[in-house]
DNA sequence: GCAGTTCTTAACCGCTCGGTTCAAAAATTT
DNA sequence: AAATTTTTGAACCGAGCGGTTAAGAACTGC
């Protein structure tokens, strides 16, 4: 029963538009201009199809999340515990380096730090990545049931310093550093994994 | 020969008032308005002594560096090398999570990314972030001198990862984090670089 | 108490912000 | 081809942005 004129853009294609704009420019420093250009949308357009500017974002985060991000949770599938460290500090390197995407993290670059009429989204993006830091927790926790990881180790603090180290090199990665030099950086770390998660561990 | 109204505000505090505002909502998230509010200065004389938002901003950042990262120079002068990681971590970690003044870095917070027309915030706090991993670098070379650090260590990614971790140390402060997670995290970034430093080194 | 100087208050500037309205245009259905 | 449905482009909101101006208030020196 409908008809009804066709759309001059794809809705997939130019979301995938508007998670690089706000994953260069942040939320705040993006405007509603911004976003307009690079998706190829008309304003009433990117209204009626996304909702607002931040119902847009939440679009855009879910989207990065599920496709950007997919690394992470293919890293936590590894067998071993120093295999889901090792790949996914690599993987990550990789990720907030790639050619043909932004430097850095959307999830941090997004909105760090807001005016007080958008904490909520500073606050959003916090909560998600400390929802991340969480799995690789829980998957510490069974790396230790199964004898894989020392009974004393601690993977609250694992998975702490794991996340800490990744938004480290995405605020590197943002400022241009380039991947071979963050790879560097990643395998100090994975040096320090090693050997708190095979030796009887002695934390300071 | 002069004379004239007196200010109501005192030029340094009120300078230390937006430092607070800058660093809690970025440069972007901050208004006019704001500063004028936070800092007790009426808009006209906040234009006349401090210049614009973009010098004003100029001036918050070296104040900050100056007052706030002066631990970090502290540490750079600890006799060995692994005091001054040491120390740099444990003081990195307070000063990220201080009661009396926002969670995070003012260098990171401040606008780690910025729309189109302020990138050059952006890359100036950058650079600056750079800068100072370069001072870092420079201290180990001097410790590989000194045969304080063994001399097929890298200095150029020890400091790399020293700075990659206070950065998200200062990323997880700012999403709330507290202090003493922090600085089991801080603990295990310590083993890693003492392990690197005082053995032979056999870099991944 | 008057001249000169400096700061404050409040209004104002052009501009862009996020968001909306509306008629014209382009497609589908029958 | 007529009727219907949806998107488009452009004009339009009120509000807030960074920044400026002008008049008056508070001080000093004489």
């Amino acid at each position: 029963m409908p008809g009804g004129r066709p759309r001059t853009f794809d809705e997939e294609e130019a979301l995938e538009r508007a998670v690089e704009v706000f994953w260069r420019q942040g939320y705040e420093g993006t405007s509603i201009t911004d976003l307009t250009t690079a998706m190829g949308v008309n304003k009433p357009s990117l209204y009626s199809v996304y909702g607002g500017k931040a119902d847009l974002f939440r679009r855009v985060i879910a989207h990065y999340a599920e496709h950007d991000m997919a690394y992470a949770r293919a890293a936590l599938e590894e067998p071993t515990a120093l295999l889901v460290v090792q790949r996914f500090l690599r993987d990550n390197v990789a990720a907030v380096t790639l050619d043909d995407k932004p430097n850095g993290c959307l999830s941090i670059q997004g909105g760090l730090s807001c005016s007080t009429e958008n904490q909520d989204v500073a606050q959003f993006l916090a909560a998600s990545r400390l929802a991340g830091e969480k799995v690789f927790a829980d998957r510490f926790r069974l790396a230790i049931e199964q004898n894989d990881l020392p009974a004393d180790a601690d993977p609250d603090a694992l998975a702490r310093f794991l996340m800490v180290v990744s938004e480290g090199h995405a605020v590197h990665a943002a400022a241009g550093v380039p991947r071979e030099a963050l790879l560097q950086s990643a395998a100090i770390a994975e040096q320090a994994l090693k050997a708190m998660t095979s030796q009887p561990a002695s934390r300071a």
